[in-house]
DNA sequence: TCTTAATGTTACAGAAATATTACAAATTAA
DNA sequence: TTAATTTGTAATATTTCTGTAACATTAAGA
């Protein structure tokens, strides 16, 4: 993670708050605390990715994202907009002004974090790390493709969800309820029993022959990777 | 063990004592006495777990829980539940409300912390010490495996447990219906001499050549780990 | 030493969990 | 639309685990 990241809130704490994390996962990080001082000092940062508060002392949020989309440098400057609770119908104008994305006040560090890293995935997919990898092992988001020993392995969506989930955390054991709850969408009713099927598609595509077997059946608590 | 742990409970008392208890086990607590506030606090707080009474003065446990799973910045945390004795029918429905475990007053701070840890370690592995050590042996819980002088060793589920179980107190003694109690589903019926027999397989799979027994049996008392 | 109660050991049948297969329905691509 | 792929489930096969009973051994007191 080595990507630049501007930060245009007026609250001291959030921005202390979020520096403080972006910075421990590797960001460089500038903010400023309104919008005029700010869109200056953001086109001298030159950032991958700018945190842009919707309610500023001085400009508006959208007036910001406005100036920012007509500068030919940085029209395509991706943004997520920090937005306080219950400001729904804003949220929608805020999409449309060209925001890339947003999330409410309070968020929790760790949702910011995925949203960046989803955003920047689309726009900038060298900054983030995309590969998953686990020993010989390799699992690219961005292209949605897998690979075993450099050779690549055709997985369904469903496999390819449940190897990306596997390989967040390796060597853990997951039940089967935990598999259903991250890897299936939500408010799908599947048996338990089809993880089964899945994970035995799953083996059946990413084993090699004279290669040990990467999915350890963990008799009455689940599945890990190995 | 640094998570976060709010609580929203009316009787003083009891916030006080599980308070003080927690606090002692590493973990940062906050509190409140009714609902409404609570919720606001909790927001604030952003714990990783949520202890909530049933009982509240202004909302039931229930609409609190209701409210935090309609909140996208929470709907996933981890909620245990308190509710007073003979609420039977409640704790079905507090269970559906998309509670992750309850338990009835009086209870044992024991018996809390146990379960606090037990739905820590589900949805925040980190937060809760995981690895269980006693001289040469060690048994990981996330990785469910078990290993003797650095060398894994393969073991049933029950006999996994029942290490699990002599492991949280080595050197104690426990009495086989005590072991029972523990190691065994509730309201399952099994024989008191089928211990003697899971303590066998035990020990054949623990016991290495030239190390000494780990198992000591207590005549008239039951087993302890040594 | 004998007796007895407690524990150790073994083998095995049934139970429980997982693996495998096949197939029809659903989804997506062509 | 048709063809191809993907999905979930049910049925069946296989593996592994469990509890019990029967018999063996041990410890300790009389």
């Amino acid at each position: 993670m080595k990507g630049k990241i501007f930060i245009i809130e007026d609250e001291a704490s959030i921005i202390q708050l979020v520096q403080l994390n972006l910075e421990k996962e590797g960001f460089i990080v500038a903010s400023s605390l309104n919008g005029n001082e700010g869109l200056k000092e953001l086109k001298k940062f030159e950032p991958n990715l700018l945190l842009l508060d919707w309610m500023l002392p001085d400009l508006s949020g959208i007036d910001v994202c406005k100036n920012i989309r007509k500068d030919n440098n940085f029209k395509n400057l991706p943004i997520i907009m920090l937005t306080a609770k219950g400001e729904e119908e804003d949220k929608i104008k805020g999409l449309e002004s060209g925001v890339d994305d947003y999330i409410t006040k309070p968020f929790s560090f760790n949702e910011l974090s995925a949203r960046i890293k989803a955003v920047l995935r689309r726009s900038d997919p060298n900054i983030v790390a995309n590969d998953l990898i686990f020993e010989d092992l390799k699992l690219d988001r961005i292209e949605k493709r897998v690979f075993r020993d450099e050779k690549e392995i055709q997985l369904g969506p469903t496999e390819f969800r449940l190897l990306e989930f596997f390989l967040t955390n390796p060597k853990r054991v997951y039940s089967r309820d935990q598999i259903l709850e991250t890897v299936w969408p939500n408010n799908v009713n599947v048996e338990s029993r089809t993880i089964d099927v899945h994970i035995r598609r799953l083996r059946q595509s990413i084993n090699i022959k004279d290669k040990k077997e990467l999915i350890r059946t963990v008799r009455s608590s689940g599945y890990s990777l190995v």
